[in-house]
DNA sequence: CGCAAAATGTAGCCTTGGCTTCAACATGGC
DNA sequence: GCCATGTTGAAGCCAAGGCTACATTTTGCG
């Protein structure tokens, strides 16, 4: 039997692992995720994303949203020349998209579930990042919303 | 009449502000709960929360336990000797009481709603730091649990 | 137009939460 | 009882995501 060195965890505690490193990789991606989902929102508003109403919708500063910008365009989702305000690469338009649908589903199953509406809008915020595939699957089904229409 | 300088973010992008930072503010303690759930759940178990232990759980180094062990410390929600192992102050075992409640209930949320257990072990376990009480409330009201059971 | 105000960008600081590496300690098996 | 092995702890590195302070650019208004 394959003998395992430097005491890897096993079984319970290997499953237990795998589910918070899960957790930890979702919340490494929420940030991005925002911003691109808020970038969507402003273009399809008001025709641009500047970093000054990012910042000033996200609550942080102009600094920080500059910051989370660039880190946006190293990974491929955006781009922008100086002064220029922000526009989503086809990459970042698809994530947009995805993470909008995502947000509509948690905040309509909370508010099935009887949350009241400032709260579902609160938590769906942060709950959303978490949501499988299967889970958001699942919460389709309940909503009545099956995937795949045909 | 408070004048409002430096153009503070007004009306719809300030309660949006709000939720961000609602969601930035779960995610900075999301970290300390999973530790005392852990160390609680150890400590039930097998009477004892060794620092190996709790990074093989959380699948992380035990350098890294460590150090987030110093911070539960630091925050009054731990006690340890060295080389003693970690337990937790009352402060900590109420917190983990808090968190493991809240566990159970979102879990049996997402099975109630069609979720497939594994998944739905994965995805609460990120989850469950962004369910309010209010949230907390209405999911129990949803599986017939009522809070106030008099 | 010209210039002040607003927006943008840069630099540098801090904390958190990962990691590896090495040193010190504790203990169980012989 | 000793010592190999496993556990614990300390140090130092890194990236992310906050911040403030300051420099630069754009823009809008008189
Ligand atoms: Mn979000
Ligand atoms: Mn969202
Ligand atoms: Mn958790
Ligand atoms: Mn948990």
């Amino acid at each position: 039997m394959e003998d395992d060195k430097a005491a890897p965890p096993a079984g319970d505690a290997m499953r237990e692992a795998a589910r918070h490193a899960s957790a930890r990789s979702a919340r490494a991606s929420a940030l991005l995720h925002d911003y691109v989902e808020l970038i969507a929102d402003l273009l399809e508003g008001t025709g641009e994303a500047r970093p000054t109403d990012i910042a000033r919708r996200l609550g942080v500063s102009h600094a920080t949203a500059i910051k989370a910008i660039a880190r946006l365009k190293r990974e491929g989702l955006a781009h922008s020349k100086p002064y220029r305000g922000v526009f989503l690469t086809a990459e970042g338009q698809a994530l947009a998209a995805e993470v909008k649908a995502r947000h509509r589903v948690v905040v309509d199953v909370l508010l099935a579930l009887g949350v009241p509406a400032e709260v579902a809008e609160m938590d769906a915020e942060g709950i959303e990042h978490h949501v499988s595939e299967a889970t958001l699957a699942a919460f389709e089904r309940f909503l009545g919303r099956p995937r795949t229409p045909g």
